[in-house]
DNA sequence: AACCGTCGTTAACATAGGTTAAACCAGGAC
DNA sequence: GTCCTGGTTTAACCTATGTTAACGACGGTT
């Protein structure tokens, strides 16, 4: 476990070899832990660091002049945060825990040298950037152009997947620590819409809430209301450094 | 003018030397022309290049299975198109022209070595994609939180942000070549409101609609009703490589 | 000149979703 | 136990925006 959480988040997209293992472990300064609902980062600071999200979940948001906000981003265990600030001054967006974790830092300043020393863990940064492009993406189709409804299934069934599911026991119903003003804020919607659309879906047996968070009890049927296509969500860095890139030397 | 359009567009983000200027160079193959509405790739497409626009205007776009569409993002001359399928086996999202014009398309193949060549290139293919996401990030918000009279000012003043006024004539009135259809597609609003708003906003005199596009008369107070923060377009490789970055030898 | 397609415009009507407000419930602090 | 607090639930009411449909203006084509 102490193997560094970016390191296994790494893994996931090609092996690395032991020299890569070494350089991503001393990005890592020490795991901090956050308590729920505090702030990792506020908007408008200035980008210090990345971080990896060992423990816990967190999502990104932006606060509004009227008071309301959008929630950008919800992130689960293993993701990578802050990229997304990688060329500017200050940040787009706030950060905050969903729930009590455990986030590793590393500072913007050393990716260059990463980059400069390893041409995979450069193309898997570069991946990175590419998934969260292609889940913003995603959002914005559903903010657009879907009913609300739709707009909270397709929410619920891309957040399933995107939980790492060698995490999650298999067969387990699968639960979320998602609440219904999150929800809303992420899709554009009032809470109380919201949980409109919570009650119908709940009468046709296919989520539930039990003290707090969601249940999906029928993922299948959430699929089809969502009309849900993973594809967004497949990325394979063979794609881009075709086959011969894992095998170049350092 | 035949310096090859990447590199104009990526001196704009820093100096860059001789050599690296003749690697970007022989990344691009002949421009080529393309129709006003004609498709550059559609979604589902086995993504094989990334573009620069050289001329023109084109725009990515997603089809929903209803008939409808979201149009994800509009481009302007010098902007670079398709990082975003990087890492996927298909596109994400179509690709489609908005007016007559060129683009210069570059083998996804080779962007690996080109990170492996030069590391202020990498950092700005870096920064691009950042921008990117800076730009979806605002377009979620403004479709999550915002009125349709703020979704259009908003929208018409980040598009005339982000055209190169370099190539603008300073105090010409603005002239997007933007119809209203597709604005309504982008904001996730329908043609009929989005000329609603377009009446009121012609009535206070903010915009006009000569023969086809958009004219903006009054900037200033378009800004105020989209309540417009330009930060999220100000991005800033300094601020990512630090100083010492662009020294680098290759 | 006649035709066509695309885009803009307008009006009448329909509804999904917002707003407000009040009650409720569970868990944590004391 | 009692009080708070943050989240959920319900209801009544309201409005911003969607839908449909018809017409007009323009530019390009034959």
């Amino acid at each position: 476990m102490e193997s560094g959480c970016i390191i296994k988040h790494f893994e996931s997209y090609a092996p690395i070899s032991r020299s890569e293992a070494d350089l991503l472990a001393s990005l890592e300064k020490n795991p901090k832990e956050y308590g729920k609902n505090s702030n990792v980062w506020c908007q408008g600071d200035t980008p210090g660091d990345f971080y990896s999200l060992k423990q816990g979940w967190a999502y990104s948001f932006r606060d509004l002049e009227d008071g309301t906000r959008q929630v950008l981003d919800v992130y689960v265990p293993g993701n990578v945060i802050g990229l997304r600030d990688y060329a500017f001054r200050s940040r787009v967006s706030g950060l905050r825990m969903l729930t009590d974790g455990v986030l590793c830092a590393f500072p913007r300043s050393r990716l260059t040298e990463v980059f400069a020393e390893s041409l995979l863990l450069c193309n898997i940064f570069f991946t990175i950037g590419s998934r969260d492009q292609a889940i913003l993406i995603e959002r914005l189709v559903n903010l657009g152009r879907r009913s609300a409804r739709e707009k909270v299934a397709h929410f619920l069934v891309e957040t399933v997947y995107r939980v790492d599911r060698t995490v999650t026991q298999p067969n387990q119903p699968l639960h979320l620590p998602l609440t219904q003003s999150l929800i809303a804020d992420a899709l554009g919607l009032s809470a109380v819409h919201v949980n409109r659309v919570f009650q119908e879906l709940k009468d046709e047996g296919l989520v539930s809430s039990p003290n707090s968070g969601v249940q999906l009890l029928e993922l299948n049927r959430l699929k089809e209301i969502a009309r849900f296509d993973p594809t967004y969500l497949e990325e394979d860095i063979q794609a881009a450094m075709g086959e011969a890139g894992q095998f170049r030397q350092l």
